[in-house]
DNA sequence: TTGAAAGCGCTAACAT
DNA sequence: ATGTTAGCGCTTTCAA
């Protein structure tokens, strides 16, 4: 019975024994260096024969015996917003730094996308998953039936049953809109996400406690879906807003992508009629125009620490990992000068 | 011996056997429904098993046993540059559609990286390997030598070894360049990118045809990384020049936003001091301000013929599938109006 | 220092 | 219709 149909008869590590006149206990050995020693001649003899056989140990075998894929799974929304795709190649980064490769499945923000590749990942035996899930309480109970650890991502509350690493939503919008604040703006918008269910939104909370704080009314919000046509769509509507608010903050960059080009189009400068700030400081937001001010989330660091609970965990913990933003400052909030 | 720490004990299919009373091989055979019928009640027993057993089949137990991992290895620059990152999404989703994972790995444009990447995906015994090479003419004797069915990405010229995809570049490169002459400008100017070793660039020959044939002189030349920041430093470079061009052709629309982003600061108007189309035409490029004139790459379906030659393929294929672009029309070419 | 062999979980050919 | 079992390629215990 031979299913495999590639054309080179693949070559096992019996193959490579028998070339190097040795047992395959002992190719074994010298691959993994370990767990028994070998003598210098024997080894060199095995590194020949993998050498001219052209040897690669199968990953399948492997995973099977040591009941470890050496790959993590990662969920996220999809890689066109780029915050996720920053993040994504950060965790992609860590992943490798350890030997391990990445599963990578986009959700398209749908929930029924979103739980077919779970389990899919999981039915796929990865040593990890990471979940940037669309709902507020993701459906985890195959996760946790599985053993299989996980990690939330982008979350910003803990989760009664999984790690998790996030910022603080609510404190970095507060810093964003104070900053709008301390420029002397009075009027000041919301661009809001879709977040399924999360009642309040955090960014919402936070700008909404910048205000009161500062003795200022609430502006106006927009919401919308997390994406650059979807700033796009929210943007036009504060363009053609009564009352149009001063400044405005934008819960990521690839919404203030679409609301910077929807300003345009109508007309509107930035930050001289609306200021703006948002929130990822991506790649992305150094390259719009006017550049963008906003808050920074340290996606290099949060990929490491979700890595790192996935690979490193001594217990099972449940702690959310909250990291802190900081405030990237540019020309769309008014601060640096024209050119 | 067991390696598994993993709480929960593994509930394998001998276990799902056990409890519903039957044999492992009718466990496989309704999980697989076949290659022998069971009976109804059998069949009701044994999904009732693995509903409260919480049975998973184990992925590499199978890949094992069958000599498919049901897995696709994907190779891209990185997902920062929205045409990769539009084009890995299409990939993602054509292989899913057939049940396939991807395992995804960004070489950040250096070919060591490249190399190990491809090299570690072929030890994972992926059932096909999609490569963006940085390379001209990358390495692939581990990759033939592995018998894994490979193509090469954004491929414009037929390898000698494999399939690959791509667009005609000279071609749209000619197409936008003629855009650009049809509006009257005179002055071309060309943003190239930098790719390892072609020469000449593809793109850069069909500017210049399109310069020759309309009798135009050739216009300067900006040399940059495919990347927001390389097109930023060329638009740097654009805004100083002396005889500065009053139309450019970007080599992909990465570079296009940065070189928006230099013009602008430079206080230089686009259309009316510059004008601009570019290559890619991704989601990106109508976010820009303005919007870009661009040529489209089919990502799409390129994506799908990729896998398809991969997963379809009843003889091994040389051929590069060419794909057509088209242009794309918005404002920075200067076609549209003002808003 | 090296080798023999069991067994990881699964599929499917071959019995029954 | 269902069961038995060999064997996929690998790691590692145990024996030599």
């Amino acid at each position: 019975m031979t299913v495999n149909t590639g054309q080179p008869a693949r070559v096992t590590r019996k193959d490579v024994a028998r070339y190097a006149g040795v047992s395959t206990a002992v190719v074994s050995y010298v691959i993994n260096a370990g767990p028994k020693k070998v003598a210098p001649g024997t080894e060199a003899k095995v590194l020949d024969a993998i050498q001219v056989l052209g040897y690669r140990p199968n990953a399948a075998a492997r995973a099977l015996k040591l009941g470890s894929t050496e790959m993590l799974g990662l969920v996220i929304p999809g890689n066109t917003n780029p915050f996720f795709a920053e993040l994504s190649e950060a965790i992609e980064q860590a992943a490798n730094e350890r030997g391990y490769a990445l599963l990578l499945t986009s959700s398209d923000g749908a929930t029924s996308k979103e739980r077919k590749h779970v389990r899919n990942l999981l039915s796929r035996q990865v040593d990890g998953l990471l979940l940037t899930s669309v709902e507020d309480e993701p459906y985890l109970d195959d996760v946790i039936a599985s053993g299989i650890p996980a990690v939330l991502l982008n979350r910003y509350q803990p989760s009664e049953h999984l790690p998790s690493v996030g910022v603080d939503l609510a404190e970095g919008a507060r810093a964003a809109v104070e900053h709008l604040i301390w420029h002397g703006y009075e009027n000041i918008g919301l661009v809001k996400g879709i977040s399924a269910s999360r009642i309040p939104d955090e960014r919402e909370e936070g700008w909404a406690s910048a205000l009161t704080k500062a003795g200022l009314r609430e502006g106006q919000i927009f919401t919308s879906t997390f994406s650059m046509e979807g700033g796009y769509r929210a943007g036009q509507r504060i363009a053609a807003a009564r009352d149009r608010p001063t400044a405005v903050f934008v819960s990521s960059d690839a919404q203030a992508v679409g609301v910077l080009r929807a300003l345009h189009e109508a007309g509107l400068q930035v930050p001289q009629d609306i200021a703006l700030v948002s929130f990822d400081a991506s790649f992305q937001s150094a390259f719009t125009w006017p550049a963008l001010t906003a808050m920074h989330q340290p996606t290099e660091q949060m990929a490491e620490a979700a890595v790192s609970a996935l690979l490193d965990r001594e217990t099972a913990s449940t702690e959310n990992m909250v990291f802190p933003t900081d405030l990237v400052v540019r020309r769309s909030c008014g601060c640096l000068p024209e050119s």
